[in-house]
DNA sequence: ACTAAATACATTGATATCAATAGAAATGAA
DNA sequence: TTCATTTCTATTGATATCAATGTATTTAGT
């Protein structure tokens, strides 16, 4: 019957060249393979590094203030904790003040692995930094901060259960 | 015997504060979020939105440079492709002139699929810009470009047999 | 033309990501 | 206290991501 439905290509290419999601996911995977690569040796990826990094605290943290901090869903959160959990570098214990709640405790075996990464960070990181224009850094840190604390801010109470999940069909 | 290795705290909040890689995967979960949830109704995630987008053009594509302008692996964009290709969006065919290729056609209910989709990507995307300060977006989308080119030439013949994965096993 | 090297994809296995959902414990209102 | 609500986490299922590897095809060197 009718014609198919055509998107300008000046579209697509406007798309492209503008959407911040795009951007943000490219470069994601540009700096994940980066610090993946860098830091294999030392046994980490760049997500455990920064998992594992966010829980040297003084005290052991909750769950839900660690997945906050990372932007990332609770459920990642206790999905990424499985494989450290299995090499014995981080330690998931009942808070005895919540027992809902867990404690996320780093083990000397998790401390030593950071460590042996540590250096493999700040150099890959010097290199990444001296890559990018002057104060480029210091901006780019700022603007993502500003992406992520966008979505971040749901006040607790006014949270309403999540949308259904569209069926998987088309229309 | 000797007692477990200390990082300083005050290292980790370097860290947390500096390192860029982070930063950007934090806003990546983030955009990710905000765009899937605006997608929902049109039955796209971010990802499936910027592939499809990426595929509306004069001549199909083949796989490889698709890969490279998203910025990921090949093997993802093969898997990406899967459930596109289950819902009937996405053809993907042999290469007439490269039968090793494939080349990824947009179909017409994949061009519905899209044209319904962009409204919502330009309201969402018109939010997230309004939402960061004055010349932010294209600040920011420059220093992103210069993340993503960063380790994305590497010169074709040049390309050495990719390391080894290391052992799991910690040390 | 023949063969070695390079190229284009696919498959497998492991981890990462999130929606939907469920269970257990804490909290608050009566 | 009692019970409805909220909070904290785990599980399941689907997709996303990449390393290692394998296969088929093309290209280049002879």
């Amino acid at each position: 019957m009718s014609n198919s439905i055509e998107i300008p290509f000046s579209t697509t290419l406007l798309v492209r060249d503008t959407c911040l999601c795009l951007h943000v996911q490219r470069a994601a995977r540009a700096l994940a393979r980066l610090f993946d690569d860098a830091l294999r040796p030392a046994g980490l990826t760049n997500g455990q590094f920064s998992l594992m990094m966010s829980l040297n605290r003084p005290e052991p943290p909750p769950m839900g203030p660690v997945a906050a901090l990372l932007a990332m869903d609770q459920t990642t959160l206790t999905a990424a904790l499985k494989p450290l959990q299995r090499k014995g570098w981080v330690s998931v214990m009942e808070n005895p003040k919540d027992r809902r709640g867990r404690l996320l405790v780093l083990t000397s075996e998790g401390k030593a692995v950071l460590a042996k990464a540590l250096p493999i960070w700040k150099s890959t990181h010097a290199t990444l930094d001296s890559t990018l224009p002057e104060g480029g850094p210091a901006r780019l840190r700022q603007d993502l901060q500003a992406v992520s604390g966008m979505t971040a801010e749901v006040p607790k109470s006014s949270r309403s259960p999540r949308r259904l999940r569209q069926s998987a069909t088309a229309e």
